[in-house]
DNA sequence: GCAAGCTGTTGATCTTGATCAATGTCGGAA
DNA sequence: TTCCGACATTGATCAAGATCAACAGCTTGC
């Protein structure tokens, strides 16, 4: 993955080690936690760190499984899950660019993560990592502000699972994807779903058919136009947003 | 609230106040972030803190709030909920003694904050808090787990109102307060639910009268019995078990 | 080209839990 | 004690969304 070094440490200054090639040329760079750190952090973060690709529909680590690194994503979606005995699955959330992937208090993944395009990750043992947590204070205040964050994505989540309609619950999902992509400033319209209708529902709470059958009904009321499956224009985001309860 | 100081301060050393009288005899000291601090730390912290006593179905802070105060409770129990326009309500959890309220990532709170029982809290501006974190790193590491042991926490009961029926919820339910009962070095057994049927339903995505039937049918197949209707005898946990799913 | 296999859509029917409506129970105040 | 009001329970009915079933539209591989 090229040169570890593109210029020459000087020895009189071991502590001020050089940043790596792919951190240099890293697109996510400005959305992960490099973005808080300093040159001689980001030399220390990007020393343990391992860079990793995986194709669509991979499994970077199961629910339950010895939780031995942490990962960030840096490019790509990730869905994480949780699953019953009986196989019903439930998606927690959708990760992309600039995510942070595998960060437990415990020693188990709480949940699973599985690719659903080409991925590239930073991965970094546990270990490792918490030693840099330790020795690195913006690095954890910067961890703690994306759990804080987290947390309230997840409070948002449960008042959608626990009280929202399949039409409020589509609709805003919709909105979601939408200030997604505008805040990685991707294309917000059409909106590109990386997911397919299984995987809205398990993150839905919702089977494949109800999902089908909301994304019809908006598409005849005409709100969205359905470019193909996973390509939805946009027509009327304020209907959106009144159909999601423009409650909080 | 008594003497500030219960000794003398030695002038020499001015960078160790003293810790105050409530927080040494604080029943939840043990619980609370006072713990992973040494005393010149918890004397920082006991400086910018206020004690501050609720009655019961009082409301800490609203929803929408600026969120000028950060909380932590020493006694009792407080519930945390979102609402929508038309009064759908969700409740996010159910604090106790040693948890943490109020700490957000944004400048207004996300959810509200309302007291179920008698309650006493520590509460911090939150400007100061802020301060205190980035001065006192092990402050700070102890947040980060305490929010991503939330976060996990969260992503259960994210599985449970997505996709877990209304037995399954009331199982998961009441053996979650058997564990938080027992964490807390209280009687498990019969356990006292501070909360009301509506709040338990409105905890779990149901309605107060699916949630007293489910009550009705654990009663009656004996798994457990009612002694009033806050107090619930547990007569097969395992069973219970059965119920919730043991899947994870 | 054509079959096989996905994914998504649509329709018919069923079930779980919501809603509507009494009724029961308990605790506090007069 | 009795009354009152809040909370809980129970029953009858309803509806949102699940389930079951069929089919359409594509991609992929032969």
């Amino acid at each position: 993955m090229g040169s570890v070094h593109n210029f020459v440490s000087l020895p009189s200054r071991p502590q001020s080690p050089s940043i790596p090639d792919t951190c240099v040329n890293c697109t996510a760079r400005s959305l992960t936690i490099c973005a808080s750190l300093n040159p001689q952090e980001q030399a220390e973060v990007a020393a343990v760190a391992t860079e990793l690709v995986f194709k669509p529909r991979q499994i970077i680590f199961h629910e339950g499984d010895e939780a031995a690194f942490v990962y960030n994503i840096t490019s790509g979606s990730v869905a994480l899950s949780k699953s019953m005995a009986d196989g019903r699955r439930q998606i927690t959330g959708f990760l992309g660019p600039g995510d942070f992937l595998g960060f437990n208090a415990r020693a188990s993944h709480s949940v699973s993560a599985e690719t659903l395009t080409d991925v590239h990750v930073c991965r970094f043992p546990r270990r490792a990592f918490h030693e840099l947590l330790a020795r690195i204070p913006p690095l954890e205040h910067r961890l703690l502000t994306v759990a804080t964050t987290e947390l309230e994505a997840a409070q948002d989540q449960i008042l959608l699972l626990g009280r929202k309609t399949a039409m409020e619950r589509i609709s805003t999902f919709l909105l979601m994807q939408i200030e997604r992509a505008k805040a990685r400033g991707g294309v917000a319209n059409p909106l590109i779903l990386p997911m397919t209708r299984a995987e809205v529902g398990d993150y839905l709470g919702l089977t494949i058919e109800t999902v089908s059958r909301c994304f019809t009904k908006l598409r005849k009321s005409n709100v969205i136009s359905l470019l193909s499956a996973d390509r939805v224009c946009i027509n009327a985001p304020e209907a959106l947003s009144a159909l999601a309860d423009a409650s909080d």
